[in-house]
Order: structure tokens, then sequence, then C-alpha cells
DNA sequence: ACTTGGCACTCTGGCTAGCCGAGTGCCAGG
DNA sequence: CCTGGCACTCGGCTAGCCAGAGTGCCAAGT
């Protein structure tokens, strides 16, 4: 369907248009690239891309520009993920190695990400669902409240208060943290529920009642609507790219902690770098976007996913580096941990 | 030197050139504002304040817009905090008590402000060096490492990785923490670091090394560089107001925590709003946008900072409004838990 | 002394017309 | 299948113009 020349053809509008931002034209194209044919060739090739549906004409007469199918093609089969060098692998290496625990790691990832990438970076911190509990602790607050904090092996910490419905003593705490960590420690979050369904035995029939509370609120808030947390950095690389609907959308797309879970969720393949283009997401707001993720966590054990969001008009061969490299980094540097 | 009219004069050209965006000229000015005078006698009035730097005209025969300096006397002198009313009241009351920790108050403080102004939100985590300590927590990660995790008063959880010079058996650690609890709690960071200085003459000699990493980690990262928390919330409704100097300077200078916290710091009165009016606020980039900001806590207990980021092209009354109002209810939602 | 109406002046913004250049599509010939 | 030529189409730029808004100043009125 598409020979050779026509294929390069696209790689090289994709290439110019990307770098330039203005629709290329067949002359440009001959110049710039060595292409040994005329202009009139290519324009017949374009004509072809065009009825293809990978590249359109803002208006008549003025070049193409690659559409999300055109892209698309290009991430697929005319680009290859860029590597980073020797010297770049290290800077990133040592940049994060600085951090001194999980939240400054994933701060320290996320501004790195925006950075090499000059993109708007997104991180999500290690899911819970995939973590295991290292530590349970329960610190008096007041007469029937409780904190309840969570210590998991990947360093998260997550907290929740607790109301009683009875008042408690030192001793009844002290035992309920004992039966907590015995029970608990080392299970992923995915398990806890069958567990914690057992756990009522185990106490004293007097001290049921503010157990259950305990449960309950580790059941609803950490198991059941297991909330992931993820943050943005470098939203102010998108005033560069000047977008066709509005910024104002874009941004707003990227304060909805939903909006961003399904825009990294969505990769299924969880190992490689992922990208969407356009409106594959289906995320109304990012129809001019373009999403690079990854996710990262050593190979036998995924923690989450990182990316980037950008124009469509996009960098991919240097994103997708740059999203595979610095995924691999941190995965090590939590690995470590 | 300005009589009442021509301090009218300005209020209204304060005010109109905030709603509609637009200089504001001598007819306009009688028309929407019931002044019983002729735009001629508003010409005079307006090239007084003129000369006196209280408003300038873009261009040679366009309206007049107001200088900081204008917008200075506007806030201090012409306006009045505009209260909100019951219903406002106590749908703030009622959004905010939903939460569950001190993440989510934040969290739905920094939403709350931002669509109530329509403009950026900018939220203080407590202080901690204003916060006691109720709780200190060990949680053993590996052979040489410690997972020191410190919980305040204020609901506030910090964790940090301690590594420690040697290995350690499970006996000192419970000593250890049952050490820095007995010391500590209750005390204020500030406090802290002389009571750390005398505690290692309560532990055991073989105990020193490790227990001294742990302390050193305490002083290093907690009291001396009381790290502070700010998020931002929002940004999107910096689209809205069209920058001169670009927007992307704000949405940088946004995501420096330095920049915010200097933002919020500066204002010296505790208690009451504050607004820092354009170039007033000394951060460069930020010299087209104005901060309303207030403290937040009991009266007797001051936590943190919080307020928001707009064009100086503000509606100050409504916006002050809002954040004292925030600030109140956040204050009193912390008192409680 | 302040206010007022009148008037001349100066800009900006929008509109139109016209030109240039870039780029295309098509066609006929190699 | 490639190529050069050619006519055609637009977008963007410039120039010129007009209308409208707004000002500053002045002389007269209260």
């Amino acid at each position: 369907m598409l020979d050779d020349r026509k294929l390069a053809v696209l790689r090289a509008i994709v290439e110019d248009y990307v770098s330039t931002n203005e629709p290329v034209g067949s002359r440009a194209l001959v110049d710039r690239h060595n292409l040994d044919v005329s202009p009139a060739t290519i324009r017949n090739d374009m004509a072809v891309l065009e009825e293809q549906g990978y590249i359109v004409q803002p208006h008549t007469s003025a070049g193409r520009i690659p559409t999300d199918k055109g892209y698309r093609l290009f991430v697929d089969k005319l680009s290859a993920i860029k590597p980073f060098s020797a010297a770049e692998r290290r800077a990133i290496e040592t940049f994060l190695a600085g951090a001194y625990d999980l939240d400054d790691v994933v701060m320290r990832t996320v501004r790195l990400l925006a950075q090499l990438t000059r993109q708007v970076a997104v991180v999500q911190y290690p899911s819970l669902s995939k973590s295991a509990v290292r530590h349970v602790e329960l610190v008096p607050l007041t007469e029937r409240r409780l904190l309840l904090v969570l210590i998991t092996d990947t360093g998260r910490v997550e907290q929740r208060v607790v109301e009683l419905p009875a008042s408690f003593d030192e001793d009844s705490i002290m035992h309920l943290r004992a039966v907590l960590n015995a029970c608990l420690d080392g299970r992923k979050l995915t398990e806890i529920a069958s567990v914690v369904a057992e756990l009522p035995e185990r106490v004293e029939p007097r001290e049921r009642a503010n157990a259950a509370a305990v449960f309950s609120v580790i059941l609803e808030t950490l198991v059941a609507r297991h909330e992931e947390k993820i943050i943005v950095g470098g939203a102010s690389n998108l005033t560069a790219a000047d977008f066709s609907q509005g910024l104002r959308e874009v941004l707003e797309a990227l304060e909805e902690q939903v909006v961003l879970m399904r825009l990294l969720g969505e990769s299924d393949d969880q190992s490689s770098v992922t990208v969407r283009i356009g409106a594959e997401n289906d995320v109304l707001g990012l129809r001019s976007t373009s999403v690079v993720a990854a996710g990262y966590g050593s190979a036998d054990r995924p923690l989450a996913k990182l990316g980037v969001v950008g124009p469509t008009r996009m960098d991919y061969p240097t994103a997708m580096g740059a999203v595979r490299a610095v995924a691999r980094y941190t995965g090590q540097i939590l690995a470590e941990s």
C-alpha cells in the first residue's frame, strides 16, 4: 500500500513538523532530507498519504501536517526510541540517588522527567494495591479518636483518623496494634480483605466494637477505594506549545486525579513504553495531547506508572527514551530501599 | 491631597477595570456610577490621579487603568472585605468537614479556595516548626536501615529513612523508641534541638552510635531545615486572565516551593488578611500578580498560611473575603481534630 | 475656585484592497 | 513511474482609510 519512499516522506514530514511547528511543503522536504527525487514526485506521494488519512493540509496551498493516524504510524513503524548517552544516564542516576525518602524520590522523578522532555510530567506513587504492609501503628489522638498509620514496603505512609464507638485504654490499643502487625505484616494490600475478616475472633469481646471500627477504616479507605496518588510537574512547559484548543482544558484535565489515572492506567503493557496519541486518549480536553507512559518498578514487581503529557506534535523518540530511562532508574532506586 | 470625589473616581476606575478588563474612560465612569458631575470634571480628576501615579493610560487617548499604587490605595482605604453570606459559609463548612485526614483537609481547602475565587489557590501545610510531637515510630526496613516516622499534633506525618552505622536488634529499637517518645512527646519541634542534645546519656553505650544517627536525622531534616510543604490548585484559572508578561513565568514561579514560601511568608501580620500587589512581591516573574494571604489556625495557635495568587487586576474584596472565610474554617476543622 | 460644555487632536482597531509567495494539482512528455 | 511546467488558490503582509473613543485645554458660567 505504502512503499518505502512514501513512508520515508511521512517520517520526514513528522520530523520536520515537530521541529519547526510549520506545515511542511514538498520543496522543503527534498531540500532538508536528501531524497533524490523532485518535489513533484513528493507531491504525488503526499496526495496518497493524505488520501489515506496520514496527513492533512490546514488550508489549501499550505504544507501538510501529520494526523493522529500519521503520528501513530510514525511511532509504531518509523521511529526508534532514542537511547540516552552514558553521560545522560549517569546524570539521571545521581540526581535520583540523592533522594532521602519516597516523597523525595517521586518529586525528583517528576522534576527530572519534566526537564528532560520539556513536557508535563506525571508520576504515580507506588500503587497501594501492589504494596505490602510493613508496619501498622495506632496513635491516640483524643478520647475517641485514633490515628491509624500504615507503612508499606515501598516506603509509602498512609494515615487515617478512626472515630471509635467507645473510649479505649492504652492496653487495648497495645493489644490491637500487636494483633494487626502480627496478622498484616508482609501481606499485600489486596490480600488484606480476607485476613481482616478473620480478625475479630482474635480480640477480646469487650474490645470488638473499637477493633471493628479500625478494621472497617482499613478496608474502606485503604483497600476498597485503593486511592492512588499522582503528582504533576512542569506545567509551565505547556505554554511553549500553543494548543489549538484552549490551554485551559488541558490544565483542568491535569488537575483531576481521576483523569490522570485513566491516562496512565489505560496503558496495558506493563513493562515497556506506551504511547497514546490525540483522540486515543478518550479524555475530553486532551484530544490534542499525547501521552507517553511506562510502568516502573523492578521486572518482577511492577509498582506504578509514570509518563509525560504534551502536544501531539511531540518529539516522540526523545520523549520515549526519557520516559524509559527515568522509569528504569526510579524503579531501581525504589527497589534498593 | 485627594478629595473625596477623586477617591471615588479611583475606586470606580478600579471596580470597572476589574470587571471589564478594559481601560475605563471618563464617559463610562459617569454613566455607570452615579457621579453627579460631567465627564470633563472627571477628566480633570483623572489627570491629577495620573500625575500622582495612581492610574496610567496604556496609550494616548485610551481610558485609564490603575497602577499598583492605585490598587494599593484601593485595598487600604477604598474597599471593605466582602463578607460571605450565611449560606456560603455553611457550604464552606460542610465541604471542609467531610475531610478524613490532614491531606484531605488541605486538598479540599485548596480546591475550595480556587473555586471560590477563580484564582490560583496556595495552601501551606501546618508548619512543622509550630507543631508538637505526638508520636515517634521506628520501623525496621533492612539490616542497617530504619524508617523514622514522626506524627505531629496537627496530624501531619513525616518520614525519613535513617542509615545506621551498625546493625541493630529488636530490643534496642524498642528501647530507643521508648526513649524518644518519652522525651519528645508533646514538645514543639522548635524545642527539640535542646532536648535531643541531652538524649545520648539516656541510652546504653553500645547503642549510642545508632541512636546518634537517628538523632541527627531528626535534627537535620526535621528541625534545622524545617521543610514546609505547600500545594497549589486551580492553575487553569490563570488562563482566564491574559497576562501581559508571559503566563509561562507565572507557572514556573508557582512550581517553586521556595518562591511560594516567600510569597506566603512575607506577610507579617499573622491573624488578618494581607495583600501584596504586583511588584510588592519581589519575586521575578510575579510582577504582574497579586497575592492575598492569611494565616490559619486558632487564634492562640497559628499553624500556617494560605492564600490566592492572581492578576493584579483582581476582585480584591471578594478574594479577601474568601481567603478570610476559608482560613477561619480550615483553622477550626484542624483545631477540632 | 470649581465646574462645565465645546472643540481640536490623537490614538487604536477594524476594514478593505492588493500584492507576494508558497504550495498545490494536473498534465504532458521523457 | 518520474519530472518539469503551468495555472490556480490561499494566507499573510502592507498600506490606506475611516470611525470611535478618549483626552487636554480653554473660555464661560456659577
